[in-house]
DNA sequence: GCTGCGATTGACT
DNA sequence: GTCAATCGCAGCT
């Protein structure tokens, strides 16, 4: 099966199948490549109080109502960028947040794009953190992870070992949607961002 | 047009 | 543990 028919189901079907997935970046004219440590699933318009697609689709969210095998980039509080791989039950919006990974390949380029980060396991502890190390941005929005050409490409690995990974619900997403148990991650990893309730 | 706040982070007590 | 930074979107007047 094409790694691109896998992202056709439901976001929280597809997100466990993003761990272990191996992300390059060419932005910028540096390689940066990272494996994928921890996820979360939002779901389409009227299903997910906690996912921006909820209401209806915007200008902003636009991507997520899109084909499958795409970036939703967005950004938030005014400074982080944040990216996500487009999923798409029929006729329905969804995505994946990725929200850590471990540096595989080009170390030095991502400790150049954050300085501040205190060991090589911090580079990409985060969703914002993730972007800046990978350089990505909101012009990558809406751009295909499977272009061969692309700036940003995504590799599908075998599924991993269920007895390696952990879920819980999603981090910083307070309201009607807390609940849902839509994060994933691998145990044992210390690359996994800490995991926080939603503020207030 | 105006206000509130967010799928966060880093600095600080 | 607390809090400010900083801006676009969403919802209301």
């Amino acid at each position: 099966m094409a790694a691109i028919d896998l992202l056709r189901g439901h976001a929280a079907d597809v997100a466990p199948l993003l761990l272990g997935a191996i992300l390059t970046s060419d932005v910028g004219g540096r390689r940066v490549r990272l494996r994928i440590t921890e996820v979360e699933a939002y779901g389409g318009a009227g299903e997910d109080p906690g996912s921006h697609a909820f209401r209806r689709q915007t200008p902003r969210n636009a991507a997520m109502f899109g084909p499958p095998g795409r970036a939703y980039v967005y950004f938030t509080y005014g400074m982080h960028w944040c990216l996500n791989v487009v999923t798409r039950p029929e006729g329905a919006a969804g995505a994946v947040l990725l929200r850590a990974g471990e540096v595989v390949e080009g170390l030095d380029a991502a400790r150049s794009r954050r300085p501040s980060a205190g060991s090589d396991r911090d580079l990409a502890r985060g969703p914002a953190r993730l972007t800046t190390v990978l350089g990505v941005t909101g012009d990558l929005d809406g751009s295909s992870l499977f272009w061969s050409r692309g700036r940003l490409r995504l590799a599908l690995v075998d599924p991993i070992d269920g007895s390696r990974m952990g879920i819980s619900a999603r981090t910083g997403v307070g309201g009607a949607g807390a609940g849902t148990p839509w994060r994933f991650y691998l145990t044992e990893e210390p690359t996994v961002s800490p995991y926080r309730r939603a503020a207030r």
